[in-house]
DNA sequence: CAGTTCGTACAGTTTTTACTGTACGAACTA
DNA sequence: TAGTTCGTACAGTAAAAACTGTACGAACTG
C-alpha cells in the first residue's frame, strides 16, 4: 500500500465512522457519507464530482445535498467559469450542531405544544361539564396535571434550544 | 361522543402527537406510542395489558419496553400479588431527556474519537516518512488540522453531556 | 430559435427496518 | 415431578425508507 492510499484510507476511516454514528442527529449514513466527503475536500464539489466519487446516482446527490443544505451543514457558493452549482461543507462543527438542533426541534416542540394545550382545553370543558361522573372528571383533572408538566418541559426545552441559538450555552461550555 | 370519548380522544391525540415527533430522540412512533400509554396510567402495566390497549403483538411490547428502559425511560417495579412484570414512566420529562442524551451520546462520541485519533496517528507517520511526495504531505497535513478541529468538537460535546448528566445545564436554563 | 446542459419530480425497485408467530427456557405451582 | 405461566430468541413476513432511472422544465449557447 502506497502512502497516498494510507492517507486515503485513514480519512475514509473517520468518514464511515462519523457517518454511521450521525443517525443521532437525525441523518442517514449516506448522507452522512457525503457531508464526510465535502468536509475533506479542500474545494466546493459540484453534483457530478459527488456522483462520481461516492458511485450513486445523480438523483441522490441532488436530494441529499439539499438536504444538508436545509440543516446548514452544506452551502452553495458561485465559482465563476462554472455552470454547475458547487457546494461545500459547513466547517464548524460547533455552529453545525447549534444549527442542526435549532431547524430540527423548533418545529416539532411548536406541533407538540399546540396538541397538548388543545388537549387541555378539552379536557377542561370536560371538569366544567355537568352531566359528568366524578370518575371521568378525576381523570380529567389528573390528565390535565400531567400535561402542565409536559408543557413545561417544552418550554424549558425552547429556552434550552434560545441558548444553543444565541451562543450563551458557550458561556456554560466553552468551546 | 360521551365524554370518556372525548376525553379519550384528547389523550390520544398528544401520546399521537409526542410519538411521531419522537423519531428526533431516536425513537420510533410505536415505541412512543407504548410511552405514551404508560406515562398517562397512572399505575404500572403489565406486557399483556400493553399488548391489548395497542393491540400489538407481546413480543413487540417485550422488545419495545426493553428499548424504553435502556434508555431509563421505563422501570420496572415489584407489584406484590403478581408474577408479571411491571413497567412504569419516568416522569420528569427533563430527567428523560438528560438520560436519554447521555446514554444516546456518549458512546458514539468515543467511537468517533477514538476513530480520528487512530487517523492522525497515521497521517503523523505520513508524515515523518521519507519517500512521499510533498503534494501527499500537504493533504495530510491538511487533513490532521481538520481532525484537530473534529476532536476539539468532541470534547466539547462531552463536556456538554457532562453538564445534562451533573445538571449544571440547569443553572443556565433554569427549570 | 434549435440544441445542450443542469437539476429535480416522480415512479418503480431494492434494501432496510419493524412486526408477528412459533418455540423454548426459566420460574413458579400443586 | 408434571403442569402452568411468563418473557424473549429467532425466523419469517409485512411495511417503510433509500436509491435509481426516466423524463422534463429552466437556463444557457451558438
Amino acid at each position: 500500500m502506497n502512502e497516498q492510499e494510507k492517507l486515503d484510507r485513514a480519512r475514509e476511516r473517520v468518514i464511515e465512522t462519523i457517518s454511521q454514528n450521525m443517525n443521532l442527529y437525525g441523518i442517514t449514513p449516506s448522507i452522512g457519507r457525503l457531508y464526510g466527503l465535502l468536509y475533506f475536500k479542500d474545494h466546493p464539489m459540484t453534483l457530478d464530482e459527488m456522483k462520481e466519487e461516492l458511485g450513486m446516482s445523480k438523483t441522490s446527490m441532488s436530494t441529499s445535498v439539499r438536504s444538508l443544505q436545509e440543516m446548514k451543514m452544506v452551502e452553495k457558493v458561485w465559482k465563476k467559469g462554472s455552470r454547475k452549482d458547487q457546494y461545500q461543507a459547513e466547517e464548524d462543527w460547533h455552529q453545525t450542531f447549534v444549527d442542526l438542533f435549532t431547524t430540527k426541534w423548533r418545529p416539532s416542540i411548536s406541533i407538540n405544544i399546540i396538541a397538548i394545550e388543545k388537549s387541555i382545553f378539552e379536557m377542561e370543558r370536560i371538569l366544567e361539564a355537568k352531566e359528568v361522573t366524578e370518575e371521568i372528571k378525576a381523570a380529567a383533572s389528573d390528565d390535565i396535571k400531567k400535561l402542565h408538566n409536559a408543557l413545561q418541559y417544552y418550554d424549558w426545552l425552547n429556552r434550552l434550544v434560545d441558548s444553543f441559538e444565541s451562543g450563551e450555552i458557550f458561556d456554560l461550555v466553552s468551546k
